[in-house]
DNA sequence: TTATTGCGAGACGTGGCGTCTCGAATGAGA
DNA sequence: TCTCATTCGAGACGCCACGTCTCGCAATAA
């Protein structure tokens, strides 16, 4: 769908600038906070006009969640590491490296909280974000199940909920970070009780 | 504390209209979403001066988190069951049901954006609401505990943290609500594995 | 060359914000 | 009964970021 479209005529969008804005912003929401954070800001910063913002992102949060994207794309690992405990506890450890990455945190509670108010948002950050990180969890899950490795009553929908509820609950609810106390709880809970009934 | 302060002399507080503007903020989240309800909205639909909010409440999120406390305060239930698991599915059960009342999870979601957004407010809805939810919660896992009926391995406060987060995330990050299947999931899950190790 | 698109810059009207003022109503203390 | 502090409804006020629009120039394909 959306072929070509043929975008072919006239000046080409400019890669510099649209970096520049995607820095800005991410630098201004950890400097001054996303309620303070704006469009004339981000534009001012970037040394770009306000138009060329409003050209390409319908909002800020949209500015932010592409340029979180830019930092965090490619360091969750789910690569095979021979076992679900294993695999479990790396995809964990990434996740709270990345979080650990200064403004991070920040970012992931504007755009989550401007998820709460804008509903057409709250679909992009859903498909842009956040079902990519379950598809990455839930590819663990299904690793193990086929290598026999899977806890029993454990299916990779409520493993994913249970994990990045935790995770989304610490970050947005209190001020406790992921630690290794609580990574090594998680696979305790998930992982070191398949053998009963 | 705060001992008195002799308010004595004056004009006392409408309790009417307290409870005007209270009803009126909780059905106008329902009816336009917190981004488009204003303080002006508020006073308007109650029969009030916009003077009138500002002197009680700080922010328009204030009015919505006592709105939520007299809807929701004695609902959740800590009774002893004689069990951690009938307990456990009992405060399970009441959240559930307190979330399927109209309009109770828009006005969650708004004020936990909010706590994102507004870091006085974040401290005041930890105060005013999460911190009383724990407090529940962690009631029944140190009941269980003095019973010998608390799984080993399980610290209240991961008991919280596991069974809030899967709450918030289902309603922050999901359409998913908390269903039986996901209830009985969590009851095995935290209790049904304590003859392990 | 010419048409088309993106660019930086900034002017513009709009609307809710939070503050302030007003006169009336209320209620405790003198 | 009178006084005066306090709350009440009502609304005027300046402020500021919003999102749109316009301008002239730059880049690029036809």
């Amino acid at each position: 769908m959306t072929g070509a479209m043929t975008p072919a005529r006239g000046r080409r969008r400019s890669e510099q600038t649209r970096l520049a804005i995607l820095t800005a912003a991410y630098e201004l929401t950890t400097e001054v906070g996303f309620p303070d954070l704006t469009i004339e800001g981000i534009a001012a910063r970037a040394g770009a006009g306000k138009q060329t913002v409003y050209r390409w992102w319908p909002t800020k949060a949209d500015v932010l969640l592409e340029a979180l994207a830019l930092k965090a794309d490619l360091k969750i690992s789910t690569a095979d590491q021979g076992s679900f405990g294993a695999e479990l506890e790396a995809f964990l450890r990434d996740s709270a490296a990345l979080m650990a990455f200064p403004g991070v945190v920040s970012v992931l509670r504007s755009l989550m909280a401007e998820a709460q108010r804008d509903a057409d948002f709250r679909r992009r950050f859903q498909d842009g974000f956040l079902i990519k990180r379950r598809a990455a969890l839930e590819t663990i899950v299904e690793r193990a199940a086929a290598r026999g490795d899977k806890p029993a009553h454990l299916t990779a929908a409520f493993a994913a909920d249970l994990v990045f509820g935790l995770i989304w609950y610490r970050v947005l609810a209190t001020e406790r970070l992921l630690g290794q106390e609580d990574i090594a709880a998680i696979r305790r809970l998930l992982n070191d009780h398949s053998g009963e009934e």
